[in-house]
DNA sequence: TGCTATGATGAAAGCGCTTACAGAAAACGC
DNA sequence: GCGTTTTCTGTAAGCGCTTTCATCATAGCA
């Protein structure tokens, strides 16, 4: 550092007042003259003053900085996530603290984004036990889960999508507009919620148009495109007869895409593939994805406000349901 | 809260020593007893103590955070570039500050990334201007520029890709392997700088096998896949004629091919594409892309080490260039 | 034995800020 | 005009931590 930076005291005195003052009209915590509060405002911009935060920290209680914790997957579906997140945080002047997840260590409450370090945190990853959420938040401390519901018992504010009824229409209308029996299902990564409850919305419209549930058609996506592309794969290789997949998700859309292609097998004549989602590229994939719209960033945004009220003292809505709605594009056969 | 936190005095009292020596056991800067160690840690875990992140920060004269400005566009790229810096944070025992710049407000250093909050930027975004780093830099702070090159006469550590040599690659394989001669390039956001070094490749394989610059075959993409669908439409609609489009980017090879199937135009039969980056979905599209692969992911941990580096008092390398390489599939033309 | 390195610890001074608390000045009520 | 608000401002006490500086053993060495 070539130059000092600023603090209060040499804005205090330039301006011929008490750092009390001057912290005053920084924050309007309490009535100054007009008179004071122009040479405090003169002296802060020839000085070009910014509070320093770790101190604002320290004196306040409040760190002013919300943490996110993330699984460490590299998929699209994340960037409108952290859009979200970060137009919510930035609009009430906080901080963001990301934390990714690494692979070879579980997100332990030590990290970075303890309860020292944010004044919140957005949970969206399976590394964090029930146990380990339910001691954070017996404590008292703020927070908000990202499509994941709470630990038995625990009234967690959490935000979701409605998937079943999303999946349930989208293979409705498969069945009903396609004629589609022979439905596959690519379930998400373990213990994923979105995954459960879209499958419970495959089995929900498979069982009211009477097509039996056949569980050799259900495989493991992951909502990854290169696992669902090797069990579409492995699939093909075995003869497993199948006309349409639903994905899980948009990511894993690609991946049966590629594996199908790769095998000679046209999409949408042979085999329909289905998506949820609606991330950026499912309208640009050959064909163009049928999916399922996922408001990822108005939710995300959501659960940001979520855990501001909560910081705030106020009570939050124990659960953030958020619509979806299917889209018809050119995979499930329908015509552009 | 419900139950107030831990502090280092309630440790050092239940361990009957100082906050000294805690500060010492935690942070292992002076030689303690081995007995008293044990005592601490047991009084810590006890406890349950974690350093207040603010206070040290505060205390000691480091943020120990580091931040990321970043575009608000919402590119696959930036995933494997926020995993890279990420890891390598995590590695140092820093945080990761990251601030995406709002489309509607220019990105200023009064952010919550300016110099009081973190120990170091890494810069990914046109919104600041040369004036404002440079300002930055002469102050003495700790900055590192991704993929772009520092104002003039400054000597700010950057990371860049071997651009023009992978673009001139990849466009000599289409002359020399599949004889192409109109091929069309689109360019990447205004001032990007990474574009610019692909069309400087671009135009030297072309100048390298006699074929005259075109420009009505340069048009804008902006590494975006609507933009550069977009862009192609309305080629196509002008009758302009091209057997290759080198996208730029990924991204826009995406939107090119979903322009070029929307109007019955075979890839890479009628036009070849061509992106740069190899994202994940590269191998994904249909046909297979043939693209440059970057390493992101890695460029983006070298750029954070530089940092490190410089925060650390070290000379940090004033050029990262990371080496490219071009990665054939199926959308130049080749076979499987 | 006397003197200096060395190890282990504590006391205390801040880091830059917020926020009671309190005082002084100005405005108000009757 | 005197007591009482109200407005404005300063003093000072921390927030939880790192880090000199000083102290005191203990050990090493001539």
């Amino acid at each position: 550092m070539r130059t000092r930076r600023a603090t209060i005291s040499d804005v205090a005195k330039l301006a011929g007042v008490s750092i009390a003052t001057v912290s005053r009209v920084v924050n309007g915590t309490a009535p100054v003259a007009e008179e004071t509060v122009q040479r405090v405002q003169e002296a802060i911009a020839t000085l070009g003053y910014t509070p320093h935060a770790a101190a604002r920290k320290l004196a306040g209680h409040e760190t002013r900085t919300l943490g996110v914790l993330l699984p460490e997957v590299a998929a699209e579906f994340f960037f409108p996530l952290v859009r979200g997140i970060a137009e919510e945080v930035r609009n009430a002047g906080y901080d963001l603290l990301i934390h990714v997840a690494s692979s070879n260590q579980k997100a332990s409450l030590s990290t970075p984004l303890g309860e020292h370090n944010t004044d919140g945190l957005l949970i969206f990853t399976g590394r964090l036990s029930d146990a380990e959420i339910a001691k954070l938040y017996l404590t008292g401390f703020p927070i908000v889960l990202l499509h994941r519901s709470p630990p038995a018992g625990l009234p967690i504010p959490y935000v979701m999508f409605e998937n079943k009824r999303g999946a349930r229409e989208l293979i409705e209308h498969m069945i009903t507009v396609h004629g589609k029996r022979r439905i596959a299902f690519l379930r998400g990564p373990e213990g994923n919620e979105d995954s459960e409850w879209r499958e419970k919305g495959y089995r929900e419209a498979l069982e009211k148009h009477n097509i039996p549930f056949d569980n050799d058609l259900v495989g493991m996506g992951g909502f990854d495109a290169d696992i669902a592309r090797e069990t579409i794969e492995s699939w093909l290789i075995d003869g497993l007869v199948f006309d349409t997949v639903f994905a899980g998700d948009d990511e894993a859309a690609m991946g049966v895409m590629a594996a199908l292609r790769n095998t000679g097998k046209k999409v949408p004549e042979d085999v329909a593939v289905l998506g949820f989602d609606d991330i950026n590229s499912a309208k640009l994939m050959s064909p163009p994805l049928t999916t399922v719209r996922a408001p990822i960033e108005a939710a995300a945004a959501g659960a940001a406000q979520a855990l501001f009220a909560q910081i705030n003292g106020q009570e939050p809505p124990y659960q953030l349901l958020y619509p979806t709605e299917i889209v018809i594009r050119e995979s499930c056969g329908c015509l552009p």
